[in-house]
DNA sequence: ATAATTGCAAAGGATTTGCACGAGT
DNA sequence: ACTCGTGCAAATCCTTTGCAATTAT
């Protein structure tokens, strides 16, 4: 996002999930809320790992398991999206409902900048259906180095494999 | 690629190996020669279970580690790329130098196909510039379902889940 | 009461690594 | 000879799962 998270925002998402929840039958416990509140106080891109700890810090015993389980089932409430970078480890993002960004990770210090590009996305189209091929979603990333590390002279460290 | 295989072009990719094996004092063994030649002949994307299964049809005696370990050494060599798409499981392509392109990835069979877009590498460049960025490598796949499923009617039925 | 959720530890899948043996230079 | 590469099994990393105990409805 490139806004700020204001807390209407962050009411919203925890009506959206309790919308959810309500739906699907399933039950809001302390752990979920607890977890869903840190996630949807960020805009950025956490792991598993960076939820956990987050958590935690509300809510002494969050096991990481139940940090996985609410992390898909935030995702199946279409309200977080999974994506992997470079590295292996699954990162999750609060999905804005038709928001359309990409990425740019800093291969020096791991920072990730969203972006949007309504002229890429229009050729993407084109591009798909020169191939017959419909498209459903796509990922786009671009891997560099930011300008802040460029400016600290960083550029040549890369911490990232991509 | 777009283009076949020639046995002329498995050889160059021989000796660029050679020459890489060379000049780090490393060792040409049958097993790398073997694991090469079978990656070297196929134009896809191939995962370390296929090539490890390609490979054994050569040389019985191949073993998994020294796949992972073969493909590695292609990777630093230049001559692979090491790719992830939607499933967790690494595939590697031969890296043709001074060839661009991405991926559309089938959600219904699987199948990759590689197409070229200048404009969009072009307004990738624009777009990082516009952040300040200094653009290494980017990644863009499509998602979506291919000419034949769409054909059969297999639209429905994703296998992944990018 | 009933059914879902949790936490733990064990299981999984992909990849990496330590080490003794075997092969290339 | 000397060093690198191999195969195997064990170890690792991230993620998922089984299960008994706990909690929400």
């Amino acid at each position: 996002m490139k806004f700020k998270v204001t807390e209407r925002l962050v009411e919203e998402r925890h009506r959206r999930l309790d919308g959810y929840i309500r739906e699907k039958a399933l039950k809001t416990t302390r752990q979920r809320t607890d977890i869903a509140d840190v996630f949807f106080r960020t805009s950025s891109h956490l792991s598993i790992e960076e939820v956990l700890e987050l958590a935690r810090k509300k809510n002494r015993k969050v096991g990481y398991a139940t940090v996985y389980r609410t992390l898909k089932l935030l995702a199946d409430a279409g309200l977080a999206n999974e994506r992997y970078f470079g590295d292996k480890v699954a990162r999750y993002e609060v999905n804005e409902t038709n928001e359309h960004h990409d990425h740019m990770v800093c291969l020096s210090c791991g920072k990730i900048i969203e972006f949007e590009n309504d002229e890429i996305e229009k050729l993407q189209v084109s591009a798909a259906k020169a191939h017959g091929f419909r498209l459903v979603k796509h990922r786009l990333e671009l891997y560099g180095v930011c300008k802040d590390c460029q400016q600290a002279g960083k550029g040549g460290q890369f911490i990232h494999s991509a």
